[in-house]
Formats: C-alpha cells, structure tokens, sequence
DNA sequence: AGCACGCCGACT
DNA sequence: GTCGGCGTGCTC
C-alpha cells in the first residue's frame, strides 16, 4: 500500500481554508496519484468538485471517514518540483491563495475543476487580405455591419483567433461567423493544430556570429565566467541606450544553449514586435516559444505543450514567461528590467524580477538584468555587490550623444507665450520640415492628478514627512495631500521655498497640449500616438512603420513614443513638459522621469547625425532634468539614493498598501479605524520585534471607484519572515465587517 | 468562497 | 403554529 493517503491543497479556496486537506487515495488513482498532480475532490458539507493539487502523499492517516480523490487532471499539467517551489514562493512573498500561485504557473483553463480538456474553436480567413477587403469594399453586397466587422478584422490580421475572443470583441454572434463560414470565406480550426505563429519567423535561418566591440567583450566575458559557475549568479548589465546590450547577452544565450541548457528572455510587452522575436528566431529556428498576453488560451496551451514537451530552448515572452515549463534552464534575461511591467497588478502580485531571481536561485541559472536606466533596487544591489555589476560604458560604432538644450519655460510665460511648443522648438521644427528629416514629440502625460508649483523658482509644493510633491482635491475635503502618508494641507498661497505668490497647477496648459501643438504647427504632418490611437491589436506597429516611411513630419505621443525603435531620419526630439511626471505624488517620480527623458533624448542621434534634444521646463536647474541631459546614470542615483535614505524609502525599507474596499462609507471607517488598532496593537504587541511605521488609514488617490469606497494605509517595514506573517495574519483573518475587503499589496509601484 | 446550522419576525 | 432573514463557523 504506497501513498493511500494524499495532501490536497485547494485551488478555490479563500486564504482562511488555504491549507493541506488529507484525502484517500482509491485503489484505480494509486500510482496515478503523485505529488504536484492537480486533482478533483469532494469538498465541504456538499462535497461539490473542487479542483487541487496533490502536495504530498503518506501511507497512514490518523483521521477517519476521510473523503477520496474523484479523479486526476491531464498529467501533462503535473507540477514539477521546480514549480511547486515557485508556488510556494508565491504564496509566502504575495500572500495570495494555493490556486492563485497555481494559476499563475499553469496555462490558462488547465485547472478548472470541470473539463481537464477545454475545447476552443477557432476562425481563419479562407481568402487574401485583398480578396477579403474587396468583398468588403462592396464588390459583393454584405448584408450587415457584424459580417463586414468580422472581415475587416481578418483583413488586418488573417492569423486565427479563438471564436469566443472575436465574438467578445467585434459584438458578434457565433451564428454571423457560421455564415461566414457558409460561404466559405472563413474556415473553422480547433486547439488540436499546434499553431506556432512565429514559426514563419524562424525560416530564414541567420547563423552568423555575433560580433562585439571591444567593451562588448568584455562585459560578455565577465558573464560568461559567472555562467560557466555551476552555482546562481546575478549580474546587472548597465549600458546607455545604444551601447548593444542585446549583442552581448545573445553571445551568453548562444553558450548556454549550445551546453544544451534552456534560457527565458523577458521583455516589456511594447517591446515584443515581430521585429524583436525575428531576430531570435532567425538564430534558434523553431526552438523558440514565445508567450504575451495577446495570445489566445489555445496559443498559450500550445507554446505551454512545446516548452514542456522539451521542444524548445528560448522562450522570450512577458512577465508571465518567469514561469515557463523549462526543466534545464541555464539562463533568465531581463530587458529593461526597471520596467514597470514586471510588477502583477492582480492576484498573485508579483514582480518577475523577484520570481526570476528565485528560480535562478533554485536551478543554479545566471540571472541577467538589462537596463540603460536600472531599478534603485538593482542598482542598488549591484552597488553593495550582491549583483555583479556589468557596465558598458561605450556607445557601440562611436554614436554621440544628441546635443541637448534645456528650454526654460518661465522665460516663455513671462515673454507672454503660452504655447506648449516654445520658440526655440518651434523653429528647430520648421528647419526640421525644411531638410526633410523627422522629429519626435514627447508628451510625458501622466495620471490625472495635478500638483501646485511655483512658476518662479520651479520648485513643487512638497509634503512635510515624505518629500513628494502633494496632489491637489478638488472634491471632498479641498486641500493638498500626500498619497503616501496621508498628509493634508490647505492650499498655500505663496511658494513655500521662494515666497512667490506665483504658483500655479503643473500640466500648466498640457490639458489641450495636444490640440494646440497641431494647430500651432499648420505647415507640419503631426501624428498622434497614445492609448487611444492605437487601441487595435496591430495599429500601434502599424502607426511605427507609416512614421518611418515618411507620412508624416512629427510623431506626437506619450511613453510609447520612447521605447525601443530605430527612426533614421528622425533628429529633432522634443519634450513638451519635462516637470509634467516630475511631480506626481510617487517617491519613485524622479527614477521615472530620469528614466523616460534618457530614454527619449536616445531616441535623437541614434544616426550618424548626432541630432538635437529639447527640453521644456518650469524646473531648468533641476537636478533630475539636468542628469538626463548629459546621460549620467551614476550621479542621478548617487543624489537620488541620499534623498531616499532620509525620508526611508526602498531601497532601504519595504512598503506594505493595505486596503480597503465597501459599498458603504461607515462601514469602511469602522473597518479602517479596527484594521489602524489591530495593525498597532499588533506593532505593540505580538510583531514588536519587526520595526516598522505605519500610515493611515487615509483615503485612496482614487477614493470613490465603481460604487465602492476605498482606504488605505502604508506601512514602511522589511518585509522578512516575520512582518510577512504579520500581514497574512491580518489577511486571513481581518478585523473588518461583512461587506468590507482587505487586500495587500507589497512594494507597489503606484500610488495614485 | 459555499453551505450548513441556528435563533428571531410576518404569514397561512 | 411555520417560512425564512442572513450571522457564525467549518470544510479532510
């Protein structure tokens, strides 16, 4: 009799029931049942199905009556030890549920406590892309709008697609599609075809080597020596924009693969064109998955299948990739690892940077993180030695750095201009139209909430306890606010650095920034990029390639406009209002700002022409602005850090967010006042040996959201062992009412 | 989370 | 006298 007993671990069960149940094994599951396998049990007084996963198995149990294990999932979902490591891991650093993890790690639909197998049909064009848009175009008559819509989806995008998603995204019906398919335009698929839709990519093989410069090599060598160390290593690979990172860690993926071991390269989701994966492709044909959220629940099954199945050596995908299936990983990259991408919004909230460092940890794989602009967490832990920092200094093939101007916009409002293009970008534009080349416009719009700064000395008006500027309300209580500690002041009414009677609302004329920079600018094509331009699935890459054809003079956008692509002819690049994310009410509002304005200032001179930066401010001696210009990393971090070391701020603490969530307002001020004496007491009491300070309760940036109220409070602390068990203490059980919902969040990386 | 048991108000 | 309100507590 071996292993008659199992322990199940429930995949939907809220954290106060999160824990092993014993089940007996019967007689037709003994040898069947192993220890990571999902399973179905009869759970609770109804003993309704509930899906699981097996963590252990014993021969005795000392209970009796115990229910039996109904039956096993597909074992191909069995989780290994590696991933029942990560699970666990999820559980302890997020403090989120068993099936939560679990989910996280499966693909998606393997573990619904139904159907082990989901059936997903899908739709693919039968015609061209030419073919189907003269059927649209009237050549034959279509008899309604959902028809047309669906054509029309194919003739941007003929791959299939799941029914379910393009009926939930075109408002059709699966009976419109059968006509389609009636008429033979569209044919039907299911999950059965392995679709690998970058397998075309992989075609045209490129086997050449790759070839490094001098400063190349030798960050490659230093990688190299701590990859051929069997034991974990963790390396920051620091190099400014252009300085050809991606060659020297694709030299490290080449060794790794070629030793036979697997490698995962993360990737922020804007950065995985068919540009990037092509490459990658090209270099390791079809043993290469790659995993993003635009994929349907099929693809993702089947990149899962592969990769499992031992099919594959690079899987380059989102953050969720962290978790794929390899068993000999050798390698994990992480591209642009200060991404802010990397970081779950939602249940598990994890960061991948942490996921992959633990897994490394746990294979004895070499961790590499990739950026120009390096997390404080990173750099600061490459600067204590705990990562080996990798600089690369050189700009690779002797690019310059683009000239950089700062344009003082104080000057521009007291010369009574209140355009949002200044002088001298104004002109710099029209010589830029004049010769024929192009310029980018970048719009640093961030949130929606404004803070108060003085137009004569450009400072902010700051909160007290943390240094970060306070965000104004105008509804409730008006006043200023920290969103970090609650803090709440009236509105001053002189500069409380300068005395200036002068301050005004940032975003200073931003709000119709757009509108006017198109009217200011008659004789120029501007084409407009943000959220809501490129809301369909390819517009984003298809507003890249009609820029860098020419079709227009001037790219106007948000964030977007400053990742990652090559524009050749583009020399001019502008940023309207460099303040704009400045000051926003976030500790964390000086790393990102230093961040996109080095990032976009990269995006000029990437030619042989060294090109022009300009830099609108009300804040031109600010020290963040002015490291940006001149690219200098270092001296940013070394003046940042310092002022994050006095207020205490990561890197040197963590934060814990708790919040709450009602209906009603009382019930969420009883709750908020029981969760402030149970989180002190608790400081006071059982947790007094973890230091911490605690914030709040306060109202949320976001206070009145979908008919729910919500509070916060902050808690700045190290999140070891112990404080961690303090939180899933107040979590599983919490000392709120019905109706009220907790929730933790640890480092999050917004605070609006 | 469900789904029970349990103890107090308006109905045949 | 019952039917049913949702408060409290357990689930192998």
């Amino acid at each position: 009799m071996k292993g008659a007993f199992a322990s199940v671990r429930l995949l939907d069960a809220p954290l106060s029931a999160d824990r092993a149940y014993t089940y007996a094994v019967p007689p037709h599951l003994l040898g069947v049942v192993c220890r990571g396998l999902p399973v179905r049990v009869p759970f609770g007084r109804g003993s309704r199905v509930a899906a699981g996963v097996v963590t252990g198995l014993s021969d005795t149990c000392e209970r009796e009556n115990l229910k039996s294990v109904l039956s096993a999932f597909d074992p191909v979902f069995c989780l290994s030890e590696e991933m029942l490591a990560m699970a666990d891991f999820l559980c302890e650093h997020t403090l989120c549920t068993m099936g939560d993890a679990v989910r996280a790690i499966l693909p998606p639909g393997a573990v619904d406590s139904r159907a082990s197998v989901r059936c997903e049909r899908t739709v693919y064009p039968l015609l061209s892309r030419d073919e189907l848009r003269g059927i649209c175009d009237g050549v034959v008559r279509l008899r309604s709008a959902a028809h047309r819509a669906v054509l029309l989806y194919f003739c941007d995008d003929p791959t299939p697609v799941s029914q379910r998603a393009l009926c939930d995204a075109l408002s059709v019906t699966p009976a419109q599609i059968r006509a389609l398919v009636d008429r033979g335009w569209l044919a039907y698929g299911s999950e059965e075809v392995v679709r690998n839709p970058y397998a075309a990519l992989g075609r045209e093989r490129d086997t050449s080597p790759i070839c490094l410069s001098r400063a190349q090599t030798e960050a490659y060598e230093t990688l190299q020596k701590l990859q051929k160390d069997q034991k974990p290593h963790a390396a920051l690979l620091f190099g400014v924009t252009g300085s050809g990172k991606t060659k020297v860690f694709m030299r490290v993926m080449d060794d790794v693969i070629r030793e036979g071991k697997q490698v995962i390269l993360m990737v922020p989701e804007i950065a995985l064109t068919p540009q990037t994966v092509s490459i990658f492709c090209r270099r390791y044909g079809t043993r290469v998955a790659v995993i993003h959220s635009a994929l349907s629940f099929g693809e993702r099954l089947d990149a899962w299948r592969r990769i499992r199945a031992g099919e594959v050596d690079l899987v380059i995908g989102t953050r969720s990739a962290v978790f794929a299936p390899l068993d000999r990983l050798g390698l994990i990259v992480v591209d642009e690892e200060h991404e802010h991408t990397y970081k779950s919004e939602s249940a598990p909230k994890y960061h991948a940077r942490d996921v992959a460092a633990f897994r490394c940890g746990a294979s004895g794989a070499l961790l590499i993180l990739s950026s120009a602009t390096p997390s404080f967490e990173s750099f600061y832990k490459a600067r204590e030695g705990r990562y080996t920092l990798v600089p690369l200094r050189e700009r690779y093939g002797g690019a310059t750095l683009p000239e950089v101007q700062i344009v003082d916009m104080r000057t521009e409002l007291r010369a009574g201009r209140v355009s949002p293009v200044s002088l001298p970008l104004f002109e710099r534009l029209a010589g830029v139209k004049e010769r024929g080349e192009q310029a980018i416009l970048f719009l640093n719009r961030r949130g929606y909430h404004t803070a108060l700064q003085c137009m004569e000395c450009g400072e902010p008006v700051v909160c007290p306890h943390c240094s970060l500027a306070l965000t104004y309300h105008a509804a409730g209580a008006v006043g200023m606010r920290c969103h970090c500690c609650g803090y709440r002041a009236p509105v001053p009414r002189a500069c409380p650095s300068c005395g200036s009677p002068h301050l005004s609302f940032s975003g200073y004329g931003t709000q119709k920034a757009e509108t006017r920079v198109q009217s200011d600018l008659p004789g120029l094509r501007v084409m407009r990029m943000d959220a809501d331009t490129t809301s369909g699935k390819q517009s984003y890459d298809r507003l890249i390639e009609s820029f860098r054809r020419g079709d227009a003079d001037v790219l106007l956008g948000t964030q977007m406009v400053t990742k990652g692509h090559e524009f050749p002819r583009v020399t001019l690049v502008g940023v309207l209002l460099a303040d704009r994310s400045l000051y926003v009410n976030d500790f964390r509002a000086a790393e990102r700002t230093f961040s996109l304005l080095t990032q976009v200032i990269g995006r000029a001179g990437r030619s042989s022409d060294p090109g022009v930066a300009l830099i609108q401010t009300f804040a031109p001696h600010n020290e963040v602005i002015r490291c940006a210009c001149t690219q200098d990393y270092e001296r940013f971090f070394d003046s940042e850090i310092e002022l994050r070391r006095e207020t205490m701020f990561p890197p040197f603490c963590d934060l814990a967010r708790l919040t709450l969530t009602a209906g009603d307002e009382p019930s969420l001020f009883a709750a908020a006042s029981a969760l402030s004496d149970a989180i002190r007491a608790a400081g006071q009491g059982a947790y007094a040996d973890v230091p911490m300070t605690v914030f709040g309760p306060f109202e949320a940036g976001v206070y009145k959201a979908a008919e729910k109220y919500r509070m916060q409070m902050i808690v700045k602390c190290r999140l070891g062992r112990r404080a961690r068990a303090l939180f899933r203490e107040l979590l599983v059980a919490p000392p709120t009412s019905a109706g009220v919902t907790l929730g933790v969040d640890f480092n999050p990386l917004t605070f609006s």
